[in-house]
DNA sequence: CCTGGCATG
DNA sequence: CATGGCAGG
């Protein structure tokens, strides 16, 4: 039947995000929701300079829907010198013209999937003209689906990234695997130039505090034993989880929400939005925001300011 | 390019329904608005009887979006005997509630198409119980894309039916024509048991007068020599149209726009939505309306009084 | 320019 | 439960 489609839909996010609601069925009470205030923004890094360079981070979940849900009103609110766009799902000829001609942002460049331009896709817009931008990790077998932007600046390399999802019944999990290692090999690689931040949707919740259900989620995409272990690595690898860094205990602090079963007004999240940052740039870090207020995609922007 | 569909769908249309662009350019002129206002219902036949049957038919274009557009308050209103629809679009598990538990019509009957649901689809509705009810003509090759329903009531049989497009560079025009040919044996055999009423978007204006842009649309899917002489065999079949009949001088009375080049808008139209009568039916025929005023599909409905 | 379904998340 | 793309009209 065709059909059975939604029902399958449904089990896997019932997996995903209801472990909960399983122990609901038990005690028969509803979780509460418990929600995070994210504190107001710190200027000064932990040596005393002020922030002179804001990132801003935000799976769009299909750029021309969010660009009509006014995501560009909340960006000019916001302001980052540099805007990290993942999931844009557009090709760059269907752009809306609202965010091609947008004069904040002189400088803009698009990655999109070779077969399928409405899958994956990046974008990054910048205040500043970069020396140098260039696309993927220089491996054709990663690089045909518009996932990463490097992009070179006087002082730091900004790579932005939509990685790889594991897939439902993780059916591309082994791919992922191979993506991990090659996209930290890249990472490694291109730092030994110079000092890089990473930031996008890395599609893993590193540790438990990093989700709301931790529990029921061991089995599926993004909470996997192997995705995790990707990520200690990458951290393992001398980069550092800019957010986790400045909040070791926060929990509840999540940037992405499934749409189904209303998860996001009973903020049951995942963390999925990091920005990362080389050791050398750590001295700088004044903040990491996630900007859980900001609608628009079934992700919220994340926004880092640095003093550099 | 995958994006090329587009333009093609775009050209289509313009020959569809820009005959008159064409005239336009030339011109330099915007054409002039022609709307139709259907005058009000008569409810009396000519013999003097008092109408006491009201039959509605509506192509609703997916059933699902129609009635979240309103399209039941509509018909609450209009409250007919019998309520037929086309293009539901819809299976039967998929029906929403608010037609499904309507108390007005006890008796509901739907036809599905066997291999997409999402494709054609008609329905009736009726608020007395029909003697018995068929599904399709009885020749398997056309009655697997649930197209026609035949319910039999004391007095007549009412059949109605979405007629196969010829589609987008006529590519199913063979098929229609076998359709046309084998629907038409159908009718004809079943009027020797009783007069019967046929209804529904039976996809061709059959005279220049059926629609805006007749010039434009000789080689178009609803206006092709062969659907209009289908419709020319069914008349000479004995059967009336019941809106010519009654008003055989009426221009600019249309019961379909494409929702394309803001069309309604303009009334560039089609009328591809009938009551067609046997011959014995026509004396009791009080009126035949085309209720262009109701939104919520790309037709708008048409209704039936007859005085039986 | 709308519909419903599909793959994807 | 959203996205974009598709077939169909």
């Amino acid at each position: 039947m065709k059909r059975g489609k939604k029902a399958d839909e449904a089990a896997a996010e019932g997996e995903n995000d209801s472990a909960s609601a399983k122990k609901a069925k038990k005690s028969k009470e509803p979780e509460p929701v418990v929600l995070y205030d994210d504190p107001p923004d710190k200027l000064t890094s932990k040596d005393g300079k002020d922030a002179n360079l804001k990132i801003t981070s935000w799976n769009v979940d299909g750029l021309r829907a969010w660009v009509k849900k006014k995501g560009l009103d909340w960006v000019r609110e916001e302001a980052p010198d540099v805007l990290c766009l993942q999931e844009t799902k557009c090709a760059e000829k269907d752009l809306p013209a609202d965010i091609t001609s947008m004069p904040e942002y002189p400088h803009k460049y698009w990655a999109v999937s070779d077969d399928n331009e409405g899958y994956s896709g990046v974008a990054m817009l910048s205040k500043t003209e970069p020396i140098k931008v260039t696309y993927g990790i220089g491996k054709e077998e990663h690089d045909k689906e518009g996932r990463v932007i490097t992009a070179e600046f006087p002082k730091y390399f900004l790579v932005t990234a939509y990685v790889p999802n594991a897939g439902r019944g993780l059916v591309r999990l082994d791919y992922r695997k191979t993506w991990d290692v090659d996209f930290r090999a890249y990472l490694s690689d291109l730092e030994k130039q110079k000092p890089l931040v990473l930031c996008g949707d890395l599609n893993v919740a590193h540790l438990e505090i990093d989700l709301k259900n931790p529990k029921g989620n061991k089995k599926n995409a993004g909470f996997t034993p192997e995705e995790r272990e990707g990520f200690s690595q990458l951290l393992a690898a001398g980069f550092t989880d800019s957010f986790r860094e400045l909040y070791p205990e926060q929990t509840n602090a999540y940037t992405f929400w499934t749409y189904m079963m209303n998860s996001r007004a009973k903020n049951v999240g995942w963390r999925l939005d990091y920005f990362l940052l080389s050791s050398a740039l750590v001295p700088s870090l004044c903040d990491s925001k996630i900007r859980n207020k900001a609608m628009g995609s079934d992700h919220c922007p994340i926004t880092l300011h640095l003093a550099m």
